[in-house]
DNA sequence: AATGTGGCCTGTTTGC
DNA sequence: TGCAAACAGGCCACAT
């Protein structure tokens, strides 16, 4: 399923083919895909047609295009003011193809943009699970003062239904501060806080769980003990394991489609926790110990943890 | 107010 | 063999 890494892959590769140009018509082919969108279908469409779009954002697995209006003949590209917002959910799919490919089995929505030489027509989304969606929303201020998210040209606004979440561990404004600060002041388990896009933001169930490998953190921590330093490890965890899944990622790039074929494939095999339940924890198998990953059941998601170099908390004491 | 839970979705896998 | 239940999980509405 489409993680931050993947969202990003998909923000860099959309960018090159949908930046500056104009969306001229929409089909929606699956309401349920625009539920988000609250004023309905043909509010939606009129909102798109016509504008062009002027960026491809993205916080967290969060990803919208802020869109100009063309009044007049003339686009006033000063002020964006409004955003095609999408999710990807666990199966959402944005795809550049060409008007004569056929329509994919799942697909929902298509927007066709003006015709650019070498550039395919249309942008598609496919969604089989329909979690991710399509949606207008509105830009505004960000509360720290940053660009809203990582863009080519960062507008000092968010979309609006994503100016709830935290900065995400590869924003260049992500704040260590802030995120400890929120952590600290929680009381709940670390997984949980993780998994909390207002404490920080993009990281999911696969991600959370490698990070918390990486920094031989138990997911029931409770977040009120963590030490600074256990903060830290923990998020230079996730930066690194979302930084090599990044790159891992980045290879579909000069793809005429925007990547972004479910199942982690590559990337799988650079996992050392989440999805291994049963095989042996390679960092103890390194320093010559024997401990077998063991699946637990927490906010009914499947955790994944190594019971020797995560141990679980004893008598509430770390 | 802050924290925790259930439900949305459907193709695939597992189990009786 | 065949059907049903479990599973995947980000996010939000709702409950406590």
């Amino acid at each position: 399923m489409p993680e931050l890494p993947e969202v990003e892959v998909v923000r860099r590769g959309l960018a090159r083919w949908v930046r500056g140009r104009t969306i001229t018509a929409v089909d929606v082919l699956d309401a349920r895909s625009i539920r988000r969108h609250g004023l309905g279908t043909e509010d939606f469409i009129g909102n798109l047609e016509h504008a062009t779009v002027m960026d491809v954002v993205r916080r967290g697995k969060f990803l919208w295009m802020p869109l100009a209006m063309d009044t007049l003949g003339s686009v006033d590209s000063t002020l964006p003011k409004v955003a095609l917002m999408a999710h990807l959910g666990m199966s959402g799919q944005l795809l550049m193809q060409d008007p004569h490919v056929p329509d994919e089995k799942h697909l929902k929505v298509r927007i066709c943009l003006s015709p650019v030489d070498g550039m395919p027509e249309q942008l598609r989304f496919v969604d089989q699970r329909i979690f991710g969606g399509l949606f207008v929303t509105s830009l505004v201020p960000t509360s720290d003062g940053g660009p809203g998210g990582l863009g080519e040209t960062p507008l000092p606004e968010i979309a609006e239904e994503a100016s709830h979440i935290a900065r995400d561990p590869l924003d260049p404004c992500f704040s260590f501060d802030t995120f400890y600060r929120k952590v600290k002041s929680r009381k709940t388990g670390l997984k949980r806080a993780l998994l909390d896009q207002s404490v920080i933001s993009g990281i999911g169930n696969i991600y959370a769980d490698e990070a918390l490998w990486r920094a031989r953190l138990h997911y029931a921590r409770p977040t009120d003990t963590l030490r600074r330093r256990d903060a830290a490890r923990l998020v230079q965890a996730a930066q690194e394991v979302m930084n090599a899944a990044l790159a891992a990622g980045g290879t579909s790039f000069d793809s005429l489609y925007v990547n972004v074929n479910g199942d982690s494939g590559y990337f799988a095999r650079s996992l050392n926790a989440y999805g291994r339940a049963g095989e042996l924890c390679s960092r103890c198998e390194a320093a010559g110990l024997q401990s077998i990953i063991k699946r637990e059941q927490f906010m009914n998601r499947s955790s994944y943890t190594c019971p020797v170099c995560q141990p679980r908390p004893r008598n509430g004491r770390w």
